[in-house]
DNA sequence: ACCTGAACACCGTTCAAGT
DNA sequence: ACCTGAACACCGTTCAAGT
């Protein structure tokens, strides 16, 4: 059997769900695919380009928003939400794209429409930018802290002493969003009382 | 050579800021002491918890914000500076704070601090909580992404092509905090215009 | 209480060689 | 173009045994 690299991406996904983030290993994916782990080098130059892959992946089949043309934080919010479930959608995805993103390498993370939307709302380029990377920085931050504590309550290896959000997940996410969305809003040139 | 828990973290915190996370090994903690990787299991059940204790440390040298009577706001900014510059102080700081949080081991960041202050400002106790999650996932993605392209400048090892942050970091930091206090300001029960 | 020495079951990566 | 086989230089962790 010959492989291409977006067939080896998939199987990679395969045993990220079933196994997760630390036994996704080249090896593992390698014998997954029935494989030489060095057969893999031939079409990534190393794990971090493969899970890149793989994180662009996850990304991109979670979809984009298309709010038509609904007010900029209605939009900020879908959008957010699209990004939320995406990363849901696979064990350890929130770590994965995280993971990636630590390394350096570019994720096709969505912040240029977010930035894009928030400067349709008034704000300059610099303003817009920095506010869009406030809203990543949370949104990743808290998925991966939910899907933590979901994994936490399927298998019975988390200290339990230390005790997880344990509040509702989707309200603590929904609240965070529109704390940072109400900053932006207050700062909007035409924004009174 | 006999050591305690405190000699370990001492000498993993030297490993650590020397060769940075990626390299921070059992191995090579024990090299440095001069002993073999096994005995570091006499005081640490695993790496894990080696990794917590640096954390804790590390956090622990960073002190305490001690802002004598002043807002709630100006508070948790104080607070939210000095858990900033203890990260920074050590290379992949961040980094490591955040894994060790990502492996669902407490470490004692000032979440309780923070909900404390903000409850001083006429919030329940959920809310509370929840707004200071809000801003410790904000404060790690953002330091974390800092500290990564302070690396990038000094070494080459990263792809250049995604240009990362460039904007001043401290800036971006005070901009994205003051947009979630601004967020849990309007909140306030007594908040007028 | 603290450590050694040896082993086990893994890693990522390289490279010559095959088809 | 895609893969094998073998090797290299690492990991974290366990465990009997020593002092």
């Amino acid at each position: 059997m010959r492989y291409h690299r977006t067939d080896i991406v998939q199987y990679a996904i395969g045993v990220l769900d079933q196994y997760g983030l630390a036994d996704l290993s080249m090896r593992r994916i390698a014998a997954e695919l029935g494989v030489q782990p060095s057969a893999l080098y031939h079409h990534f130059v190393n794990k971090q380009a493969l899970l890149a892959a793989v994180a662009d992946e996850i990304l991109a089949r979670g979809g984009r928003s298309v709010e038509p043309d609904s007010a900029w934080d209605k939009q900020i919010l879908s959008e957010c939400r699209v990004l939320r479930n995406a990363m849901l959608a696979y064990r350890d995805g929130a770590e994965l794209i995280s993971t990636v993103r630590a390394f350096g390498l570019g994720v096709r993370v969505p912040h240029g429409e977010l930035a894009e939307t928030i400067r349709s709302a008034g704000f300059d380029d610099s303003f817009s930018r920095a506010a869009a990377t406030t809203i990543l920085h949370f949104v990743f931050g808290q998925v991966s802290y939910e899907q933590l504590s979901l994994q936490a309550h399927s298998d019975g290896a988390i200290d339990s002493s230390v005790d997880l959000p344990a509040g509702d997940a989707a309200y603590e996410f929904s609240l965070g969003l529109m704390l940072i969305v109400d900053g932006i809003r207050m700062r909007q040139p035409s924004y009174e009382r």
